[in-house]
DNA sequence: TGATCCATGTAAGCCGTTACATGATTGG
DNA sequence: CCAATCATGTAACGGCTTACATGGATCA
């Protein structure tokens, strides 16, 4: 019965702290900048009453310490209980997973849009990419001990390779399809 | 000034209506079975509205089409005003790719769970994978006469392969990190 | 000296989903 | 005969973001 459907903030909140202690702060920072990033980036606002009432429904524990010159940090640490509730969350069919692109939305009206515009998502988009990667490659770096860890970076980087291979080769086709081709041949 | 910035459901209302006239109703179908998928996929109870404001800001226009049998249908069709309401929205910047995966979090945890949860996660996501593909094939062959679809199709492919390539090759691997391999042994 | 990091939290509001309400027609 | 397709809309509710409120420490 206290299988209460975890929400996408709760059920990061719980990853990370499977890991070991961590306050909201830490929370928020593996969200945008670990290797939770394709699961949920959330902020504070989502964060901070999702702990809380991961603490009132007893799944974590919360430690007050006080430090000199900041704010007490509340450190939350996962139970048992919260450990078998990751663990039960995790276990139920993932369904599939959540790809949205307004990159794409863009390059489908390329014929109706300035060239110009075209090469900029364009490179915006191989910037993006190329950025992720080299993300990727530092978070398997870190920790080599982990083989769970080591194989979603290299699926991660076999998708994103694949796609920045795409926008390589055939990016440029992409704006030579734009409304104005013509300003493009001077 | 009249740039109030477009929700993802006013874009995705009008790049429809920008093909041609039509119904809420095959908004919605194009949003969850046609080449917008990967855009958003929104529901009646935020497209109506979306519509209905999208008339009062004159982007759009509606008819009233009675019908026998059924209620009457009010059929859509984009104005100049929408049209290029749409083109200065897609002209923006389109930012990063969203990418949501519950599946890798539970690939994370493979260490932690069953071998028998993780099997059936794989056997999932290949599925998906297969079917997101064979869909694309069918999309790309419906209109040949669109360099800007063909484009973003294979676009589509590309990635959706590596993943599906990814997923055959080293799916296995996954599954044998599993908390308990010993029963599979048997 | 100004930005960034550390650290917590609340309140208002947006955007969207789910469920409800209604109902004839067509296809398996 | 049941399910799906066609067709529109509203109301309640949920989850998350944004902005606000506060403020010392550290680094460039």
């Amino acid at each position: 019965m206290p299988d209460s459907v975890l929400s996408p903030v709760s059920t990061l909140c719980l990853a990370i702290l499977h890991r070991g202690e961590a306050t909201g702060y830490d929370v928020k920072k593996e969200s945008q900048d670990g290797d939770y990033r394709y699961f949920v980036d959330a902020s504070f606002g989502s964060i901070y009453p999702a702990l809380a009432r991961l603490a009132a429904d007893e799944l974590v524990t919360v430690r007050d310490e006080p430090q000199v010159g900041r704010p007490a940090r509340k450190v939350y640490a996962i139970t048992d209980k919260g450990r078998s509730a990751l663990l039960d969350a995790l276990s139920a069919p993932p369904g599939p997973d959540i790809f949205r692109s307004r990159f794409l939305l863009v390059s489908k009206f390329a014929e109706n849009l300035p060239a110009e515009v075209l090469r900029r998502a364009v490179e915006d988009r191989r910037k993006h990419l190329e950025d992720e990667i080299a993300h990727l490659a530092g978070i398997a770096d870190e920790c080599p001990d982990s083989p769970a860890l080591q194989w979603i970076t290299d699926y991660g980087r076999a998708c994103l390779g694949a796609s920045l291979d795409f926008i390589n080769a055939r990016g440029d086709e992409l704006v030579a399809t734009a409304q104005d081709v013509k300003d493009a041949a001077e």
